[in-house]
DNA sequence: CACCTGACATAAT
DNA sequence: AATTATGCCAGGT
């Protein structure tokens, strides 16, 4: 049995910020990290890698800086990741070549 | 486009 | 408790 990784008060924040994001809309790590006092993007990366709120907390709608997808939880062969296009395409979100069509949907905080 | 550095948190040692 | 290594990054050279 693996033990439960509880998370903490700034992982908690991440998912707050992240479940923030309406729909048909995304964000980048930076945008969190800067909306909870943060200046990385890894720890808010992290944060989301773990997603202890599984699709309550949509990681799908957080994208890299560049409007780029970046990676995914587990990106193990890269075809999660078109399966959360697919998902942000039906939300209204359209990708090209992995990045982001239109950067009116990027979300501000 | 490739490489290295920077900033922050978690897990492991 | 401290240090080391790593991680859905970002940014500059």
């Amino acid at each position: 049995m693996k033990p439960e990784r509880p998370p903490t008060a700034f992982e908690l924040k991440v998912y707050e910020a992240t479940r923030r994001i309406p729909r048909g809309k995304v964000s980048t790590y930076r945008l969190i990290g800067k909306s909870i006092k943060c200046d990385s993007s890894q720890a808010v990366g992290q944060a989301l890698r773990r997603n202890p709120f599984a699709p309550q907390v949509p990681c799908h709608r957080v994208i890299a800086s560049s409007l780029t997808i970046g990676g995914f939880f587990g990106e193990r062969k890269g075809t999660e990741i078109k399966r959360k296009l697919k998902l942000l395409g039906v939300e209204g979100v359209r990708f090209v070549d992995g990045k982001l069509a239109d950067p009116d949907c990027l979300h501000r905080f």
